[in-house]
DNA sequence: GTACAACCTCAAGTATGGTTGAGGTAAAGC
DNA sequence: GCTTTACCTCAACCATACTTGAGGTTGTAC
């Protein structure tokens, strides 16, 4: 029933490195108080932090990035339901648009795959030039 | 109607840097053959598999592997419909796995904005040892 | 035949996301 | 109260994926 973890059970509890932790804690990413004994402890609330930097990272978002997103949650009170939900909102739309793209990617790779392409004179995937000549093309066209 | 393309040619082309060129070179992921002044000179395959190694990229499948999947194409004869259409696929299906994973995740946080999981005692994406308390668990059950 | 852009190699540097190790302190069990 | 495990800081190291720069060569255009 112990308000606070310590790091180690943060680690266990998460499936992260406590190197890791420290690095996140570094990085502003989350934070601790600490024990007489300089010791660190965190509140539960670290653990959602936590996740919202892993899926964050599965998406491919640098943690700098992860780091603004999470500065938006109060420092000075406990994070609200509302304060989650308006980040997990954030993230739910970039999974969707990730999923999209993604989608999309897949849709072409399996045009490529029927069209006998060989060619290589109207895929867009293998072919990205040939309609967007300049501003550097290649798949930077679907996949950004 | 040149058979062959220099370095600055494949980077226009591709929308990559000269100095990616020879380091994916390097590394092995892609090849050329050298005029009697010792430039690059590439066969228009390059940009298949440049465009291989793009969507493997996106898929975050590091160069390493992106490499040993390109290895299985021949290195004697210009790669056939089949050649390319055996790795489209293999990359197609991590793909599709990948846009699943996504969706579950994505659903899962959709979940977590609707429950109300303040309490943080059923959300399995915020509490993830609530299941799987050991063999280090976080998110990792829904990301990997 | 000469200028200038494009090319060459190789070493070093950059950014991200951590891990490892040395040297020392804190806390929990007995 | 002592031992053992967990914790502390700080600097250095690692891997991936490139970029930058120095110093020199090639190839094309005029």
């Amino acid at each position: 029933m112990g308000r606070d973890f310590t790091v180690g059970e943060v680690a266990q509890r998460s499936g992260l490195a406590v190197s890791a932790l420290h690095f996140y804690e570094a990085k502003g990413l989350i934070r601790s108080h600490r024990t007489g004994g300089n010791q660190r402890r965190y509140d539960r609330d670290v653990l959602r932090r936590l996740s919202i930097i892993r899926v964050g990272q599965e998406l491919g978002i640098p943690l700098a990035e992860i780091g603004a997103a999470l500065a938006t949650l109060p420092h000075d009170r406990p994070p609200a339901l509302a304060d989650w939900q308006q980040l997990s909102e954030g993230w739910h739309s970039q999974l969707e648009a990730r999923i999209t793209l993604m989608s999309r990617l897949r849709d072409e790779l399996t045009g490529c795959i029927g069209c006998g392409c060989l060619s290589m004179q109207h895929c867009p995937l293998i072919n990205p030039d040939d309609k967007l000549a300049n501003d550097g093309s290649g798949p930077r066209q679907l996949l950004r």
